[in-house]
DNA sequence: GTCTATATAGGGATAGAC
DNA sequence: GTCTATCCCTATATAGAC
C-alpha cells in the first residue's frame, strides 16, 4: 500500500492531495467502526456518512469492502511498526522492561487495542479476507521475539537451554490475552499492571 | 435455560420429546455456524437449512437471533462444565499438571475452541449482546484459579507471597493466547504442547 | 410445530450523470 | 471525485394458514 505521489504524474497536485486525503479519513472512519462492530457487522454507508461521503463515493476510493479492510490493517500495521522496534530495542531482558510501553500505548488508544482483538478473531480461518495477513503477522512477531531472545543470549543476560521459540508463543499469547480481558473487563483488569508484572515473571524465568 | 419437562404438562409427550430435539439440533447447528462465520455473520436461513427447517420454523423455537446466541453459551458452558471441574480437581500444583486435557479436549472439538474465541471477540463491548455472560464467565474463572491457588499455598505446595490475582489473570490470558494462535496457525502452535509447556512454566515460578 | 407470505430493513456493488 | 439511482441479495421478525 505505497502511497507515492509520483504515481500519478498526471492529475494535479491538489487534487492528488485531497484524493489522499479522502483515503486517510475513509480508513480512520473504517478503523473506528469495524473495532466497534466487527467487519461484518459494519456496513460501508455508515463509514461514508462519518466521512460526509456517500456509499457510492466511498467505493471510488476503494473498489471494494475487503479492499477497505486490507488498507485498514496495512495503515495499523505501519503506524504500530516504530512502537515494536522501540521495544523490541536491542533485545535481550531489556525488552521485557519495556513491555509496559505497549501496554500505555494500547490504554491510551483503546479503540486500536480493540481492532486487531476482533479482526484476528473473525480472520482465525483460511477461508477469511484477512487471514493470510495475520497469520504472517504472528509469524513475524514470534520470530522477532526469538531473534531478541537468541541477542540477549549472546550477551549472556538470558540463561542457555530454554525452548525460545515456545517461550515467544507464550509471550506473545499473555499478550494477547491479558488485552482481552481488559477490554472485556477494564474495571477489574489493569493493562499496565498486568504488562509490567508479566515482564518481571518472564525476567525471573528467563535472566541468566 | 431450564429445559425441564414438567414445565408444559399440557403437552403430549411426544410433542415435548420432539421439540426438545429440535432445540438441540437447532443450537448445534448455530454453534457450528457461528463459530465459522460469528454471531453477525450467520443468517437464521442458514441455520434453519441445516436442520431441514425454514427460519421461521426456527424462530418459533427461539424468539430471536439474541435468545438463540444466549442458549447456545449456556449449552456449550454447561458441556464445559464437568471438564473444568475435573482440571481445576482440589487446586495446587495438580491443577497446571492438568493442562493438558484442557488441551486434548479442545483439539478434538476444534469447532468449539473457535466459538469462544469468535464469540468474546464479538461481545467486547457492554452495548453486544453476550458481554454480561463473557465478563461473569472470565471473572468467575479468575476466581476459581485463585481459590485453587490458595488451596495450594495452604497444602504448602504454593509459594507464599505471590499476587494469586495477578497470576490467575495471566494463567486465563495465556490459555486463550495459546489457542488463539493454535486456531490461526495450526501447522506452527502445537496447542497441547504449548499448554504442557505453559503448566511446566508455571510450577516452576509457583512451587513452594 | 411448521409452513408460506410478507413487512421492513440493510447489505455491497455498478451505471451513468454532473 | 462525487452524486443519484438502481440491482440484487440477504437479513430478522411477524401474521396467519394448515
Amino acid at each position: 500500500m505505497t502511497t507515492d505521489p509520483v504515481r500519478k504524474p498526471h492529475a494535479s497536485l491538489e487534487t492528488l492531495e485531497r484524493g489522499r486525503l479522502r483515503r486517510i479519513q475513509i480508513v480512520e472512519a473504517a478503523t473506528e467502526l469495524f473495532a466497534h462492530a466487527g467487519y461484518r457487522g459494519t456496513g460501508l454507508a455508515g463509514i461514508a456518512a462519518q466521512v460526509g461521503v456517500t456509499q457510492a463515493g466511498l467505493l471510488h476510493h476503494f473498489g471494494s469492502k475487503e479492499a477497505l479492510l486490507e488498507a485498514v490493517v496495512r495503515h495499523r500495521s505501519e503506524q504500530d511498526a516504530p512502537l515494536i522496534e522501540e521495544i523490541m530495542g536491542d533485545g535481550g531482558l531489556g525488552m521485557l522492561d519495556r513491555l509496559h510501553l505497549l501496554a500505555e500505548h494500547n490504554v491510551e488508544r483503546a479503540g486500536l487495542s480493540l481492532l486487531f482483538t476482533v479482526l484476528v478473531a473473525e480472520n482465525l480461518l483460511p477461508s477469511h479476507p484477512a487471514n493470510d495477513f495475520f497469520v504472517e503477522r504472528y509469524r513475524s512477531l514470534r520470530r522477532a521475539i526469538v531473534a531478541g531472545l537468541k541477542a540477549g543470549q549472546k550477551r549472556g543476560e538470558i540463561r542457555k537451554g530454554v525452548d525460545l521459540e515456545a517461550v515467544s508463543t507464550r509471550i506473545v499469547a499473555a499478550l494477547d490475552g491479558l488485552q482481552t480481558q481488559w477490554l472485556l473487563d477494564p474495571d477489574e483488569v489493569d493493562l499496565v499492571r498486568s504488562y509490567r508484572e508479566l515482564g518481571a515473571s518472564l525476567r525471573r524465568e528467563l535472566a541468566a
